[in-house]
RNA sequence: GGAGAGGUGCCGGAGCGGUUGAACGGGCCGGUCUCGAAAACCGGUAUACGCGCAAGCGUAUCGUGGGUUCGAAUCCCACCCUCUCCGCCA
């Protein structure tokens, strides 16, 4: 969430940057109006409590009914105004969860991804002698993937991931872990259900996000779409050392997207499913440090890709495009040699400096040397998206025969050179 | 799922309707002492919000949310969590 002392001091820097990114400045204003009413109910209210306190200590030593019918009618005072109060919490904090993360002033300014900005490209493109296959096509033909059977038995947007391509997934998230751990960061499972409370903390539950969500309404429980969900909340009400920042996290999950908003795109196959697994990097850093850090997650989703010697792109995610929890967005678009007519860059990878948006929600701070306690800033990344990675090797080492060569870098967890069809 | 016990500050642990933000002990920080350290002694040691230029003042917070009461850490209700025993289970 937003610093509500932000938005009283400096509501000009907060509606501007919320325009950028595509929301209603007039939020602010009406955020404004109403806080500025719960501050004169919570103001009363305060008078009346200190009042009604007196009085109460008072009738500790002296209980006249003179004191007594006044506490009564204090008490009936105050009741009344913390309705009111009550009912405009619940309005202005509405409000605020309306409100995204504020771009960096950097940030280049665009409606959607149309206005991404290329940074840089890396790697050779293959150059196939013959037409490249798309990934489904071959991964069914390897009998690797199966979408079909999927779909019969969960619905749509599913995938069985089978044989060798199973094997890649434990390879590749070896390999993360692998190079991730000689960084220092800190290995995690973590849980895939999180509770409404701390998904909202997190920033996750605003409106325009809440739809994409999975909910157990049994058990009162979302299903996480990142183990950023719940790797974040590690730092929940922590208070860190100077000293031991940036802290960094890798968690493995699977992720869970409704993908609500998107009927239509990438129906076919394993690009866009309701459930993948993920490895991805979660960083704790000082506010003047972050955007150090931030760089630092891109350079390692650069070392992850490139392991695997895979072409890519770095974009900058215009304001329009960028994440509601994000100030700063960056993206890694791996060439997929399959898809379209001659191939197209797709996004692999997110890497999101989110400041203080998340760990004001769960009260993540840092101690200063001088003794001060101030919010960190949160940064995630991804690692490797398990489904799409799959795709991206699928696509870039298949043979003219139609089997796939196995990366040199994931060989010695798989056992094997290449993957040829199954019998 | 059944039965029982319990959730208090950084930690241990009192309080069980009235100046209790909370005894006492430990820890931590500052000071005295010391060549230095230990010990001892003295002082300090939560967070959020509101008002204020500030010093400061006020309010709230004893798992969470409701309720009773002039007043609740203390009483009542619901929920959550932890522990022990039984059942089930990868």
């Amino acid at each position: 969430m937003l610093d509500i002392n932000l938005i009283r001091t400096n509501s000009d820097k907060v509606k501007e940057g919320v325009q950028r990114k595509k929301i209603d400045p007039k939020l602010v204003d009406k955020f404004l109006r109403l806080d500025d009413e719960w501050r004169i109910k919570t103001k009363a209210i305060d008078e009346l409590l200190a009042e009604q306190n007196a009085v109460s200590r008072e009738m500790s030593k002296n209980q006249s009914q003179d004191l007594l019918s006044k506490a009564q009618l204090l008490k009936q005072r105050i009741g009344d105004i913390e309705a009111e109060r009550d009912s405009l919490s619940v309005k202005r904090d509405d409000l605020l969860n309306k409100l995204p993360n504020l771009p960096f002033d950097n940030v280049p300014v665009g409606k959607d991804e149309t206005e991404n900005k290329v940074l840089k490209k890396v790697g050779e493109k293959n150059n196939f002698k013959f037409k490249p296959q798309d990934y489904l096509t071959l991964g069914e033909k390897l009998k690797i993937i199966n979408v079909k059977k999927a779909t019969e038995i969960a619905g749509s947007r599913f995938g069985y991931i089978m044989g060798d391509a199973a094997l890649l997934e434990f390879a590749l998230v070896q390999l993360a872990f692998d190079i991730l751990g000689k960084e220092g960061f800190l290995p995690v499972v973590p849980p895939v259900m999180i509770t409404p409370e701390v998904y909202k903390e997190m920033g996750r539950l605003a409106a325009e996000q809440k739809e994409d969500k999975y909910f157990l309404p049994k058990d009162e429980l979302y299903l996480v779409g990142s183990a950023e969900h719940t790797v974040g909340p590690l730092g929940r009400g922590e208070v860190f050392e100077e000293s031991s920042l940036p802290r960094r996290y890798a968690g493995f999950s699977t992720c869970f997207r409704r993908e609500a908003g998107s009927y239509g795109k990438d129906t076919k196959g394993i690009l866009r499913v309701h459930q993948f697994d993920k490895v991805e990097m979660y960083s704790f850093a000082k506010p003047e440090d972050s955007e150090k850090e931030h760089r630092f997650l891109l350079g390692m989703q650069e070392k992850l890709v490139s392991a695997l010697k895979l072409p890519y792109r770095i974009v900058e995610i215009c304001t329009g495009d960028m994440g509601w929890t994000d100030a700063r967005q960056f993206d890694v678009e791996t060439w997929l040699p399959g898809q379209g007519e001659n191939g197209e860059y797709r996004e692999t990878h997110s890497c999101s400096n989110t400041t203080d948006f998340q760990t004001r929600g769960i009260n993540a701070k840092y101690e200063t040397k001088e003794g001060k306690k101030e919010f960190l800033h949160a940064l995630n990344a991804t690692a490797f998206a398990i489904g799409r990675m799959l795709i991206a090797i699928i696509e870039n080492y298949q043979t003219e025969k139609g089997e796939i060569e196995v990366p040199e870098a994931l060989r010695d967890y798989l056992g094997k050179n290449v993957i040829k069809k199954r019998l």
